[in-house]
DNA sequence: TGCCAGGCCCTCTTTAGGGCCTT
């Protein structure tokens, strides 16, 4: 299968877990994501899932998802097998891609499925746009840049909106600051792979072709 | 019961250490 290209879907998306580390035994528990097509939400995915064991209390506490909530959950298999489908065709994009990257492709290999589309990562792309700020986290980032939000935070669809909030004012700020019109997903994964003490070199070379 | 990770990035660096970010 070929890698989307930009034109195609980004999948934004976002998980809550256990903990921090599925090779430590953590699990996923909710799975939030929305479809963009052109900058526009065109589809909406969330859904909670059972992970086999109780959560803790900080977790409860951290996210709001009780032990309660999970009782009645499908199971991470039965919610992830339809996730794969739902991200099929597309790249995916999140904050800190490197953690809910490490959730998805461990929660996927528990049932066999893969997917074929490239990570790009917000939080990496922030670090080299807005180094002006002093934190990069989502519910900071979100304050900074006056996004749009309904003051729900650390759960996976309210967190994957305002995730792809984010990206519209990265890609923004690529046309306002370097003329660059139309930012491709591609650019912005390279952006993310670029050293911070480049990326200035680099957009300015970028805004010329 | 108590504990756990990993990638990125900076600097008082590279034969290392520590903060940031995610739950």
């Amino acid at each position: 299968m070929s890698i989307p290209s930009s034109a195609d879907s980004i999948i934004v998306l976002d998980f809550e877990t256990t903990g921090l580390s599925p090779q430590q035994g953590d699990r996923a528990i909710e799975i939030g994501a929305v479809k963009l097509h052109q900058g526009e939400v065109i589809d909406r995915f969330q859904s909670l899932m059972n992970p086999g064991f109780r959560v803790s209390g900080f977790i409860e506490g951290y996210t709001g998802i009780t032990n309660n909530m999970l009782r009645s959950a499908p199971s991470c298999a039965e919610v992830m097998d339809q996730f794969a489908d739902f991200i099929q065709g597309s790249n995916l994009l999140a904050h800190n891609a490197s953690f809910d990257q490490r959730f998805l492709d461990a929660e996927l290999a528990l049932i066999c499925r893969n997917y074929a589309g490239k990570f790009a990562c917000t939080l990496l792309v922030s670090r080299r746009l807005h180094q002006e700020t002093s934190s990069h986290k989502l519910g900071d980032l979100v304050k900074y840049h006056r996004i749009e939000n309904d003051g729900v935070f650390h759960r996976a669809l309210a967190d994957a909106e305002m995730t792809a909030r984010l990206w519209q004012v990265q890609l923004n700020a690529l046309k306002d600051k370097y003329a660059i019109s139309q930012p491709s997903f591609e650019l912005m994964a390279k952006i993310a792979k670029t050293p911070k003490a480049s990326v200035e070199q680099m957009l300015r070379k970028e805004a010329l072709k």
